[in-house]
DNA sequence: TGTACATCAGTGAACGCGCGTTCACTGATGTAC
DNA sequence: TGTACATCAGTGAACGCGCGTTCACTGATGTAC
């Protein structure tokens, strides 16, 4: 069967990023390995190392991957709405601090599901974390400079920023409480994003 | 040597609970093994089945002893003020969303430390995260409620439950994310602890 | 109080298993002429 | 355009390793008398 066309390689190489993305968010990068990964991504196992220098090298092209598909999200959410970034950042919150993003994290945010594996995993994996922390403290900083403009209200970049940050942390903080306790607790669960997206839509 | 004394076991199943309470922190549940933990507490591997019924056995006792340990330390916060709750909150925010509480996760927050593991890890660890979590959102909301008799301010039980799980949920949100970038952008991660402390003590 | 013996906590080697990684092999692709 | 051959992506078995767990053994403890 082999050898395959170059664009069925590139192919195949989006379909073990995008395994891994899925496997890794619901598993742990440690929680699932390259067998079931490949097997997942419809190949075996010898063929990774044509893709990847190792597993390694594999989780932080998925973290990177996992930051650019938020971003980009964020940004469609926000040219959604295009005269009110209120209305842009309570879409945001309600579509995060929500049960369908917690009961997924194979497809949800990448900052959420690998918070803790990211502080484990050594600079590497925390500097490609930390690019994705700043693209998403700019592109909330800007939602609330808009919104700000937009009801004539004082705020400075630094300010937004600080807000921005704040915004941030409550939101992966919500979605990581609600996902800890929702299999032996949902009430609990669903309390927690509730009250968590109340606060954060009255700030 | 052996057989040991019983006052002796008791002390080396401490050991093993400190031990592990301390690897799992630090490494995840996932992150270290039996042998690694057995050696920290000063035993070989082959006892630990004496003093558990498996690793999983483990992982649900050392998540058991860090919650009573974190609302034994939120307990004393309070009796330390007993006339200002404020004063008190301020102090709890002030030591969670902080540089050494970051910077020590192995005898840090449990809630903090296990929050990604006990979501992927099934219905016995949920269920004793989740009577940690109502621990904490009892004694939080419960410092509202001083907080505002204290200062002739009105507050429901319920509203003060909400501002509870919503305080929560952003100081955990605040140390998790700070801790996923420490070692690659210190300073952002400083940041992030700072804007959360400040607008935790706003409300 | 002293003796005889059953108990059992800790030892350390061994078990099977799944992991990340390597490798000889295959054969269609891509290229040189 | 057609032919000859080097390339290399995927296969699947194998590697060493560390894991959670088991077990025969040891010998001091705890107990029965």
């Amino acid at each position: 069967m082999p050898r395959i066309t170059q664009e069925q390689k590139r192919i195949n190489h989006e379909k073990i990023v995008s395994a891994a993305g899925e496997g890794f968010r619901r598993h742990g990068i440690d929680g699932i390995g390259l067998d079931d990964l490949m097997k997942a991504a419809g190949m075996t196992p010898g063929g990774f190392y044509n893709h990847f220098a190792s597993k390694e090298d594999l989780a932080i092209k998925v973290l990177r991957r996992g930051f650019e598909d938020s971003l980009d999200a964020l940004a469609a959410i926000r040219a959604s709405h295009p005269r009110s970034a209120r209305a842009a950042i309570n879409d945001m919150v309600d579509g995060y601090v929500a049960a369908p993003h917690r009961d997924h994290p194979e497809t949800g945010c990448a900052s959420a599901a690998f918070v803790t594996d990211a502080g484990r995993r050594g600079a590497d994996a925390q500097a490609e974390y930390e690019k994705g922390l700043e693209g998403f403290f700019d592109a909330i900083a800007g939602m609330l400079l808009d919104r700000a403009r937009q009801t004539a209200t004082e705020l400075s970049p630094a300010d937004a920023r600080e807000r921005a940050i704040g915004l941030f942390s409550q939101m992966v903080g919500a979605l990581v409480v609600a996902r800890a306790v929702v299999e032996a607790a949902p009430d609990l669960s669903d309390e927690v994003l509730k009250a968590n997206r109340r606060q954060l839509k009255r700030d």
